[in-house]
DNA sequence: GGCAAGCCTTGACCCAGATCAACCGGGATC
DNA sequence: GATCCCGGTTGATCTGGGTCAAGGCTTGCC
């Protein structure tokens, strides 16, 4: 992982500057946000939040992937959310923490003590709507999943979930009008399973398919090859290209 | 439907007035409302906005109950939002509807012109701060469903859907310590269908098992009386039981 | 080198819910 | 009063994905 050295990250040269809730502010703003802020790591498997807690702090994911899980009292359990660096973690304004938050990767945040958060966040427009902004896009990812949920084939499922992998790299390293995409699962089967709404054997069969239809090219269990980004899309059943070269 | 005389309703008599995107606004900038607001009236059944569409306006439903929905080139569909009244239509600053909107029992919107809305969004934090209290409390509701769309049973489902719109009904008309609960459907067999990710056969099968299992009473198709709302919660799978007496 | 633990794959079987199909009942239309 | 719809129910059957179980491949530890 390439984590930034700690506590010592001045906000200007911050990777995820330009995108996290604090994207809008101004100097005398990132002065004040600087003044309440402090670095945590977090290992991989590791627990951020439990569910119940207290929120002590609310935080950005400045590198790794964070994942939400919502659990039944019988064990099942669902992934609402998967978090990237400069999403942000926490409700301004909620006590408790409704879900369960874990590092999926190793994972560095950029945490600010709730309370002075929240006021810094009153009398900071710049702030309350970049998170607005990030809500709402939060929530329309969240509405595009309830579809993959409730409607789509397992293998429409795993085609969604490498399609979503694929945007997001695609998003960080810009490239030409290509087909061809390569990037590393960042998530084991089981937490593709628990995104998905499936078991983890269905998961491993339907990659297992995927490969021997030759949508995608395996290498090892995590690294992906796929020859054909629109290939990929009628495998998810989506129609939105998602910006891909037609 | 009770819809109010249209087109005379003043800020002040509105039935969603403390609890719609204006709930914190002033005087004055109820006023700047007013100038650009204006009621329309959608019979059930009916669009109100299709997906793709160019947004004109953004909005709260006033009265009645209207539904987000995605579709699939293939017709598949699934609800993603249950809109009640006071509930947000739109999204400021996007040009182009995501979702399909309808009017699922009568509705009555209040309807602001986009671009209008948009500036006085920009210099009223009263607005945009509820806006996103509002945005906020429908993406838990969006991760709840997540929960119940990926890993609940179609019979766990419906008593999940039955649950929210008994306790919508509760946070309408309050009462004392009661178990006992009464409402009506709003929704077809087919709409409760796209909402839980099941066919209608299914949502049927499972209402008269609920109704054979003594979980609920039917009057008619559409009239539900819980005898016990305890028992309902746990066959939605649910503990955080909802502010119902223990 | 041997062994255990994680993560993953694959096979055999089963079942919840989808699909296909028949039918019911009430309200609108003629 | 006959007919047609529309929303809903119920039955019979099928199947996608869950469940249970047996390994395989790495990595790390002794």
């Amino acid at each position: 992982m390439n984590a930034p050295a700690l506590s010592q990250t001045r906000c200007g040269d911050c990777p995820i500057r330009h995108r996290a809730v604090c994207a809008r502010c101004n100097a005398d703003e990132l002065n004040e946000l600087d003044a309440i802020k402090y670095y945590r790591t977090y290992e991989a498997g590791q627990p951020i939040i439990w569910s119940g807690d207290v929120m002590t702090f609310v935080g950005s994911v400045v590198s790794g992937i964070a994942s939400l899980t919502q659990t039944m009292e019988d064990g099942r359990t669902q992934m609402v959310g998967l978090l990237l660096p400069s999403d942000f973690v926490g409700r301004p304004g909620r006590e408790v923490a409704a879900y369960d938050v874990a590092a999926t990767t190793d994972v560095v945040m950029c945490c600010f003590r709730r309370k002075p958060f929240e006021e810094l966040m009153e009398r900071t427009p710049h702030i309350a709507n970049r998170l607005l902004q990030m809500t709402l896009d939060e929530l329309d990812a969240a509405r595009e999943w309830m579809l993959v949920l409730g409607r789509k084939t397992a293998r429409e499922k795993i085609a969604s979930l490498l399609l979503i992998i694929a945007r997001r790299d695609a998003s960080l390293t810009p490239r030409g009008a290509t087909n061809r995409m390569v990037f590393d699962l960042p998530l084991t089967r089981e937490a593709m399973a628990d995104y998905l709404g499936l078991t983890l054997e269905t998961v491993s069969r339907q990659i297992s398919a995927l490969k021997r239809d030759g949508v995608i090219e395996l290498e090892g269990k995590r690294h992906v090859t796929v020859p054909d980004m629109h290939l990929l899309m009628e495998e998810a059943g989506d129609d939105s290209d998602g910006g891909f070269p037609g």
